[in-house]
DNA sequence: GAAAAAACTTAATCCCGGTTAAGAAATGAT
DNA sequence: ATCATTTCTTAACCGGGATTAAGTTTTTTC
């Protein structure tokens, strides 16, 4: 068995090493969570989860970004929540109460995320004090950037949203496409479009 | 000391009674949580932090309702979240970062509420596993309730938000004035003003 | 119960951002 | 390399909700 063990240790090593920055980690910790979790790839536009199913996990990135997001009647999608690398992502509605979600969750990028399922959730926070503790906080800390992306909407207009999401992401704005971004901060594609675009008549003048 | 004993247990009964319905509550887990709490109440439109202070403490709302609301720079409040009866309410943000609010946390109505701080809450957790799970249930909700409320904010119009808040709300909407509510939603109070007094018009032409 | 403060209403005006539609550019598939 | 799909852009038009301002009603306070 020794034999494995360097094939699947370093399979968790981002989600040790996210771990680490909460609470402590032992090895016995390091073992159980290894033999409750599964690692799995995810294609790009791959979904995990479609409305009307029911969300059975909660899912870490370890690399690339997942979404989720819904489709309102006027056929715009809207993005709830991104995850890159060492976030966490589910829909915890569907998974607490066993409800069908109606949620798509998605990859954007092709993703390698470790899986979760509702059921090794509560026997691993059972089990590993610690796990418990960082899920909390890690739930605390989710809540309370959901609310200050709520204060964004509103006090900011549509454009300084995209300006301090702009500012603050730089990186992150190249990895997806604009729509997505629109979407997400809360306006449509072509809104965005114009905002860039005066953005760019702007950049030009400066450079005379 | 047996002899304060039925003075102190029932200041903590509703919170006890909610906790149980997320998981066990031992005698023990009680009496450990009883010497690591208080109650105090708070008088209406009284502050428990204002902006540039620091969150210390989680509260647990027995009686009344508080809010958590900031002031945009046209002197618009906007609430952020309400805590009726049984609800937990705090600035995360501050309180795990132990950085400045920007945030007001007042009382609506008078209000007795629970005091848990940031400290206690840490040896508390430690101390009683369930009451860490009770912590990480709740947060995951919170965290569910505020994605929710983004989506309707994506996907109806000021109007029917106000709308289906009045029809699952019906008996909170009485209990807070209409320009909190406004600011909860997020628009202005004169928008408020002009919907109610349609809807008004309609039930009369209803009428005859 | 009178005065002050807080909350609500009404109406006119204005502007930000949505909608629509059509075309251009970039990306992906075979 | 070519065709198809996806993504982005541009521009004209429109409307929901913000703003402003003044007046009314309700609640609080002493």
């Amino acid at each position: 068995m020794i034999f494995y063990y360097p094939k699947v240790m370093p399979a968790l090593t981002e989600l040790f090493d996210h771990m680490s920055r909460f609470v402590p980690v032992s090895a016995e910790d390091k073992q159980v969570l290894t033999d409750l979790v599964e690692v799995r790839s995810v294609r790009k536009k791959e979904h995990l989860l479609s409305p009307g199913e029911i969300c059975h996990a909660n899912y870490f990135v370890k690399k690339g970004c997942l979404r989720m997001y819904f489709i309102k009647d006027n056929g715009l999608e809207h993005t709830l929540q991104f995850a890159l690398e060492n976030w966490w992502i589910t829909d915890f509605m569907s998974l607490e109460n066993r409800k069908p979600t109606n949620m798509y969750l998605q990859a954007v990028e092709p993703a390698e995320v470790v899986v979760l399922t509702k059921t090794n959730m509560d026997i691993l926070s059972g089990q590993v004090p610690q796990m418990e503790r960082y899920l909390r906080l890690i739930a605390e800390r989710a809540f309370a950037a959901s609310l200050f992306r709520m204060q964004y909407f509103f006090e900011l207009s549509v454009e300084s949203r995209y300006e301090q999401f702009n500012r603050r992401f730089p990186e992150f704005v190249q990895r997806i496409p604009q729509y997505m971004l629109a979407g997400f901060l809360g306006f449509t594609p072509e809104v965005l479009s114009k905002i860039r675009s005066k953005k760019r008549a702007g950049a030009r003048k400066k450079l005379g």
